[in-house]
DNA sequence: TTTCCAATATATCACCGGGTTATGAAACTG
DNA sequence: CAGTTTCATAACCCGGTGATATATTGGAAA
């Protein structure tokens, strides 16, 4: 016999409540409704499921029986039902983040982590990829939120666009480099050193490229080109080869790999490492969360990355 | 956010079954109908529990955590109606049983016995009590049958009564008692033996009384009274006193307790031992099967004790 | 007892939601 | 690309459930 899983809850409340006028009001429905409501379960199951005629109410043994599995319904739709609240109230849910993957390493990640202790029923997916492929995947719904550089001007106005650090690139070298004492450089300075290059794809590359364009030197040795960061940075750490960055990179991993900028301005355009969302996604209410808290994280760290990038160009080093 | 159970029955079903069309079949329902239900969940919810456009329809992540959910649901509901089922069936529930003390302890007990062996989930609730407290009982609903001896005619017209054993009562001794070896008895031969009388209220008491009347004897040596069948029945294996009892309850217990009847025929009351039920009363589907397997065990046990009772009365002996 | 109170049952009505069939749209299959 | 399958939509009907008002009943108090 298949019944109303509702009847079953309706039972359960009235049987545990102790009445069928204090079942309602902890279902938050009227007493006639749940009066009725037993009445019917009891002609459908055709016995009495209160023995008559008592005023405490008194469940028969099949009452009480029933109202053991409407308390397994009961429970499992409150607990559904708590599952959605977390979830509106964007504390719980699934957020997937893409992210420039030199960014991701150094500077994103740590702030997901502060994230995510601050959520942590929130399940973070990162993906890694380049702009055109983050936005790719944002247009998609594949993705919620990236975190990337672009240059404010080429935004399409589809997606809307936070900055979170203003961009600006050096080039980086070991800490105890030749280069790296010196207070002023010049093209022959880094004459012929070799270089490390960042994936080809990537717009650090073409960055790296631009810059020494932009520096008077065409012709670029590059002895290792691809690889992740941390990749790049071991390299740099063994050898005396140099290559570009982002400043807010160098600075993030200057203890972990000794790794120092040159104090030598380079042109590059204007990024912005910040946060790209679509606009017209009305967002999940987990992403609300995350938006506020990566903003506050760098806030913090952008402070601090600006102090040091001044102190690094008016000369006055590490 | 309270949510409908019966929706998470339905989603658990499709996301379980693998579509919507297969998630109906498996409900009894129509496809439309879950479709439909579906979209109301998720215009509720506010969030999609299936990823649009994938033609072997895959739930989302929220979709899977309420399915799970809507499991429980499911699972708890059938059981309820399974639970149901087997009430309805017989298979389960709990009868009430009343029936007369020595008659219940001498061939009733074992006759419930069988039927719970059969029944293994129904449990039974054993009531002593005489006739007119048992009609009572039948009359309040307390009880759901009752097992007593009656006098045909003096049923009353809303109780049904179907026989299970013709009754006799016997004069009983113990095995080596003097009387118990001779042929023929009269008045004289049982003169002034000592008597064991059951429980004063008890019919049984009243037939003592009765059938040493009809043997011509006024003066009664009643040396005791009262007490439980066993109790009697030891008393009876310890001395030389005498008792009255069905024969059926003198032959089951013949025996353990080494107890015979006396040749002597007594006479007393025309009473059959059967079920008591209120005709009114729509039987619980139990209670079919308890009369069906009661009546199938007393068949059995009748004959032979009718077929023993032959050979007493025509003096063949135990 | 009788009276009164609190709790439950009944009555009536409106309406939402789910049931159905018929039909259209979309996606996987070959 | 056509065919097939599956899901979504439309239109309609009906039952169950919601609310308020009211009757009834069991139990306690006078």
């Amino acid at each position: 016999m298949k019944l109303d899983p509702r009847h079953l809850e309706i039972l359960a409340a009235v049987v545990d409540s102790g009445g069928v006028t204090e079942g309602a009001e902890a279902l938050g429905k009227s007493q006639p409704s749940l009066s009725r409501t037993i009445s019917n379960l009891e002609a459908r199951v055709g016995e009495p499921l209160f023995v008559p005629g008592r005023r405490p109410l008194q469940a028969t043994e099949l009452g009480q029986l029933l109202a053991a599995h409407g308390r397994q319904v009961l429970e499992a739709t409150q607990a559904a039902g708590k599952v959605l609240d977390r979830r509106k109230s964007g504390r719980s849910g699934t957020l997937r983040v893409g992210g420039a993957p030199f960014f991701m390493d150094a500077v994103i990640a740590s702030r997901i982590a502060r994230f995510q202790s601050e959520f942590p029923d929130v399940q973070v997916e990162q993906v890694y990829a380049y702009s055109p492929e983050l936005q790719r995947h944002l247009r998609n719904g594949t993705l919620d939120v990236a975190i990337c550089p672009m240059q404010p001007e080429s935004i399409e106005p589809e997606f809307g666009f936070q900055v979170l650090l203003p961009g600006r690139n050096v080039i980086a070298c070991r800490e105890g480099h030749p280069l790296a004492r010196k207070k002023s450089l010049s093209i022959a300075d880094i004459g012929d050193c070799s270089w490390i290059a960042p994936p080809a794809g990537s717009p650090l590359f073409r960055d790296l490229q631009d810059a020494l364009h932009g520096l008077g030197k065409t012709e670029v040795k590059i002895s290792f080109s691809g690889g992740s960061l941390t990749s790049v940075l071991n390299m740099i750490l063994e050898s005396d080869a140099l290559t570009v960055l982002p400043f807010s990179v160098v600075f993030s991993m200057r203890r972990t790999f000794n790794v120092v900028p040159l104090r030598i301005e380079l042109q590059h355009p204007k990024r912005n490492l910040g946060l790209l969302k679509l606009k017209a996604a009305d967002e999940p209410p987990v992403l609300g969360n995350f938006t506020r808290s990566i903003q506050a994280a760098f806030s913090e760290f952008a402070s601090t990355v600006l102090h040091a990038e001044k102190a690094l160009m008016e000369g006055r080093g590490q």
